[in-house]
DNA sequence: GCGCCCGTATGACAGATGTCATCGGGAACC
DNA sequence: GGTTCCCGATGACATCTGTCATACGGGCGC
């Protein structure tokens, strides 16, 4: 065998990031050389330590994994790109696919397959959840204009049109006209069944 | 040393699960004789093999951490509970505390935490981690009424006031007064940013 | 060049929501 | 037995939202 995958693990949880630490670190041909509990962190770590392979949360302090996962694209050509995740939103999948990410996991996943994962996305190969991928194809493209997409954000926590309004730099009757056709365009209620609809999507 | 501690693991996240047996199969004086992905599954298997420790998720499918540790109050006496969680809302420290939680840690905790409060639970003693125990200070008692949570509960996904009315068995009016009060109660901008910091708090 | 869509804006209107006053019944506490 | 609180309800009013029509400038594709 040659030399081992050399791996990053990132994961803001401590109990979480050492717990898989030890369970990588039972795979004769993998070495855990670098953790990190911050997208920045994670961001340092891999470089200064030129991982083959970064294995990042996607919900973390500082930049998100995936947000990772397109800077390293940049400044470790070559380096693979592990994501796993709680919540399974298939917008998530289609922004870390265009970061460059070839293995995409839920945390549900069983263990081994984790370290196959990370095999194989070092061989240049990919890997994304099959169930995770099927809710993506099913859920399709978001149809919200990108400034759509801007004020429902700004909505999604519950503030009145004026606030929006004045956060996005918008006239008040322009948003509720974003918020109108959002609303039209997911099939929803109101405002904030169209906010969590969009964020069960990861489309927001 | 005596025969080990019989630990239960429950947590929904296969990943996280198989990765923390590893980690407390480490240690020489605990045993994991049992997991469970879900909370029935969670309560079954710790009645089955009697285990001292239940070390379980907070959020799991089906009854949560919090309601299974009550009904092994009263299913197996003496069985001692840690909940772990990944977010930390003061009113489920409380909450916890009242169904004879005695062990109250969030994921960020250092791994070798883990194992020393499994033992210290196990001796009788507890431990709740010094940072949810002052925001549960900081916090407070709920200032909601039960039917003011409720109400709020049911609005908190967006639904219209005549929804609520009918699921909560109310008049529309009466739901606008609930909603009303509990929008004042908590300081808020509207119900939806009722609704965000109730839950943000652990009150609904 | 001409259409089409996006971004931005205004005005108008119906309906939903937030607020307030007020009512009555019941439980708890002193 | 009186006071206080919670539950539930109604009515009125002001404001906020959701919807629609309409307008204009700027890209982009054909």
């Amino acid at each position: 065998m040659t030399s081992p995958i050399r791996v990053l693990l990132a994961d803001d949880e401590n109990l979480i990031r050492t717990a898989l630490v030890q369970l990588l670190g039972l795979e004769p041909d993998l070495a855990v050389v670098a953790e990190a509990a911050t997208g920045d962190e994670a961001l340092a770590m891999a470089v200064k330590h030129a991982v083959d392979v970064a294995v990042l949360d996607l919900q973390m302090p500082g930049p998100d994994g995936i947000a990772v996962a397109e800077q390293l694209a940049g400044r470790l050509p070559g380096c693979g790109v592990v994501i796993v995740t709680s919540h399974g939103r298939p917008g998530h999948l289609k922004r870390a696919l265009g970061a460059g990410v070839r293995g995409f996991l839920p945390k549900t996943t069983s263990a081994v397959t984790l370290a196959e994962v990370v095999r194989k996305v070092h061989a240049g190969g990919r890997h994304v959840d099959p169930e995770l991928a099927a809710e993506a194809i099913a859920a399709g493209d978001s149809p919200l204009t990108p400034r759509e997409a801007d004020v429902l954000e700004l909505a999604a926590d519950g503030a009145p049109v004026d606030e929006i309004a004045e956060r996005a730099a918008l006239s008040p009757g322009t948003v509720r006209n974003y918020l109108s056709s959002a609303v039209i365009k997911l099939g929803a209620a109101n405002r904030h069944d169209a906010a969590a609809t969009a964020r069960r999507m990861g489309w927001i």
